[in-house]
DNA sequence: CGATTCTTTGAAAACAGTCAATCTGTGTGG
DNA sequence: CCACACAGATTGACTGTTTTCAAAGAATCG
């Protein structure tokens, strides 16, 4: 469970024996069975978190119930919700495992520790934030200049990993369009 | 000129004269006239800017020509392309002047200079930066969840400076209606 | 003023959402 | 192993919203 993790860093930076430890001997792990939650709306994200297996979605319900997937986390990829864990407000989202997933916690002290006393950790989630902000940007692009159509297409194109294991009607969630009229894109689409 | 940006700064870090004086030393003002721009798509965003007068727009075109306003910047807020000006790529965004503007452009290996040499500017910039991600993960949210009408009035309510100095086809173009739409959620919401 | 620029309005068409019903595949318990 | 339940996907008919296109009305600026 650590290895795909020390993998991942290994991958991405150069970190001493001593700080791999470290950063290991503060992490907790956890296993999270479909359809479980690692947050609940109205909890503070106290922690980031580290999906080594499995695959889970993070979401918001608006005042009719509707769901509005904002992201996908599948191995390899970090979730939580930064508003809630930088402000230590109250979450606005939930988090649930789509399938039986692993993942690798630290508390938010703890991994502030990492990160002032690993400068190349640091760095590596210097550089992972950026990237973060650049994507959230085009996905507001993408969401007022597109098409159901063209976001539908792009998906498929930008997450196939994703786009096969999920049920369609959480692609649909994701890109902001009801589960009938996913249906009648790929229709369409298909026969094109 | 740099005394508003000076003010910004006190009124949020505490620096030294010695600070304050290294980074008024590598700025440059700008004066942008009306219409003006300072980034045009396909040139690469190489500054960071600070709005110390005036009012200014990002926006992207799609391949029809129409605009999509992404940002808003007026006095005291920092505009640049984010993902050219940390990718190096060539931009997909303008940036135009909506008033006659003054800015402070930094270069970005002075603007790394600071931080590096300057820890409380560098921590000034990284919760500026934080709160940015999380706007932009809301705007989001916003985009899909929210219907014309409610993302006109939390426009107003949430930027009334910017909306009583731009014609309301920029307030359209920045929620994603056409100004039609605009104009008919309006005369509604005027007579409720 | 006269010329832009901006806003509003009407009518039609395109698009997506809703509701209800049906279909499909999967897995579970008897 | 079968029957049934259940989650997911599709379809049709209808409704509602937004866009588009075209025109006309304000407002603003040199």
């Amino acid at each position: 469970m650590f290895d795909i993790f020390k993998k991942y860093l290994s991958e991405r930076a150069t970190l001493t024996e001593a700080e791999l430890c470290l950063i290991h001997s503060l992490s907790v792990k956890k296993k999270i069975a479909k359809r479980g939650f690692i947050l609940r709306k109205g909890e503070i994200s106290r922690h980031t978190n580290f999906v080594s297996k499995g695959l889970l979605r993070l979401y918001r319900t608006d005042h009719r119930g509707d769901e509005y997937i904002l992201k996908f986390a599948d191995e390899n990829h970090w979730i939580n919700d930064r508003e809630s864990y930088l402000t230590g407000q109250p979450s606005t989202a939930n988090i649930e495992a789509i399938e039986d997933s692993e993942i690798l916690a630290w508390k938010k002290s703890d991994f502030d520790l990492l990160l002032n006393k690993i400068p190349a950790f640091k760095e590596l989630m210097k550089n992972l934030s950026a990237k973060l902000q650049i994507a959230s940007e085009n996905r507001f692009y993408t969401s007022v200049s597109s098409t159901a159509e063209e976001k539908y297409l792009q998906f498929v194109i930008k997450y196939p990993a994703i786009f096969n294991r999920v049920p369609l009607q959480m692609v649909a969630s994701y890109i902001g369009v009801s589960r009938e009229t996913l249906s009648r894109i790929r229709r369409i689409s298909v026969s094109k």
